[in-house]
DNA sequence: CGCCAGATTGATACTGCTCAATGAATGTGG
DNA sequence: CCACATTCATTGAGCAGTATCAATCTGGCG
């Protein structure tokens, strides 16, 4: 356990979950603005790293990933972005894309030209604001992956993706034995999301399907122990009627390995 | 150097500097907010994984670490916010934190009531876009820092920080030799934000002192040899002039691998 | 049927972790 | 000003977890 401090105990790795949900963006509900629709077929990118992007899509159906690559050609998968996810955007638009955004199955898109959404951004501050959520939670995505690639061990770490993308489609943890969900990612896939080789996966999904936890074949995750999972992810057993909100006590942050008081503003 | 994929050349890592550059925030200047000023010790929280935070805050000064912990209390810093950021914001207000925010050196806040930042921004759809651009900003840190962790060696992973939180300090990368710059970090803190140990932190600053390239000692950066910390970082020496703009030819994301065609839309 | 991408398995090497001891720097109180 | 505590940095020895390389197997598909 890498960075481990004694004296510090927190546990909310469970409520974590809510901030990985996605955000669904339902624009086309919004006047003004006049989407396309596109179907993309497995393979082919949404738009690329390097390149400027003057569309917005959002995701109808089917599976994306979102990814970067190094000078070395490694490429690492930020993000698979679930239906009503908003893609391309960047921080200032015209600039090159820093990623790229690729469809792992037939994707349905609706596509809004950049300009558009930005001058009905000035005009619609609930648009902006739904915008401005959409990034949190894309943000609280990407903070998550980068704990499970910090801290956490590859079995750990390939038993919390499984979690979190069951989590992400259904819309709530793993409970019932013998669940089946549809995942159409190989295990290059999976690694490359989680900084590992496929082999180290491959051989970490033998694990899980030899302790009679998990099983991952023909593109369908089965999870036959769902306690046994969220256990291998790091994450307690999580009764979530029991959650008592957090009291200072049971959770403490980094601070208190360092210092003192919360700010009461 | 894990996921290497031998077909694929691509050549962003420069320029996607740009992406990781703050975004500064100026809400002082909107009429119809009264900010109230603080002044943090280093060593204090801003605010904690698992409570609330009905305040937003933005950094006037000092040295913030993002956190988050896991259950076993190992700890991953997420983010160095500089001056300018905002923090505090969740996707929905009123749930707990997913994340710490804790001062390393002393700290200047502006803070704004949550609720009167959301009245606003309904009101003032500039600030609305204005938090979107800066979430986006911070969502393409988190981006920097997963590919970062995920697919970089540990003394590769140290070099892209160090020169990532000079480019962000100073505006530009390093290209002058002898280049000082305080950076109140433990060795501690490098670890927990690259997913190493002290240990290995501690030994890789060696390999770079000793190889003459940079050194860090008393809460100093001292660049001895700007092109070999880039090229450490695996970063191609940097011809910002030179940069010719993405063409389908050198640019290539991860679907040239398994598939075709850009959308044109 | 042959091809091909993906999955699996084994053997081996290496990166980075763990444990442990020591050193350096800083601060604290008497 | 000194003795002591505390935190941070350094170094060594040994080990665990993952990567790498290579070979084989599997299933889908033209």
């Amino acid at each position: 356990m890498r960075g481990f401090r004694p004296a510090v105990v927190c546990s909310t790795a469970v409520d974590s979950y809510a901030s990985v949900m996605p955000v669904r963006l339902e624009l086309s509900t919004i006047k003004g603005l006049n989407p396309t629709y596109r179907t993309l077929a497995a393979g082919t990118a949404v738009y690329r790293q390097g390149e400027s992007c003057s569309t917005c899509f959002v995701v109808l159906s089917g599976w994306i990933a979102v990814t970067t690559l190094l000078d070395n050609g490694a490429c690492q998968i930020l993000d698979f972005p679930n239906p009503g996810a908003l893609l391309g955007c960047c921080p200032s638009s015209g600039a090159p894309m820093d990623h790229s955004a690729v469809c792992l199955t037939t994707t349905e898109l609706e596509c809004y030209p950049q300009q558009e959404l930005e001058r009905e951004i000035e005009r619609n501050p609930r648009l902006a604001a739904l915008l401005y959520r959409i990034a949190i939670a894309d943000r609280a995505r990407a903070y998550d992956q980068l704990a499970n690639i910090g801290l956490r061990t590859a079995h750990r770490r390939i038993a919390h993706l499984l979690v979190q993308l069951y989590a992400r489609v259904r819309g709530h943890l793993p409970n019932n034995p013998g669940e089946l969900l549809r995942l159409p990612l190989t295990h290059s896939h999976l690694a490359d999301a989680l900084g590992l080789t496929c082999v180290h996966v491959s051989r970490s999904l033998r694990a899980l399907k030899d302790k009679g936890i998990a099983h991952l074949t023909n593109h369908t995750l089965k999870i036959f122990d769902p306690v046994a999972l969220l256990q291998a992810a790091g994450i307690e057993t999580p009764p979530a009627e029991t959650y008592r909100g957090a009291t200072g006590q049971e959770m403490r942050a980094y601070a208190a390995v360092q210092g003192e008081s919360r700010i009461q503003p």
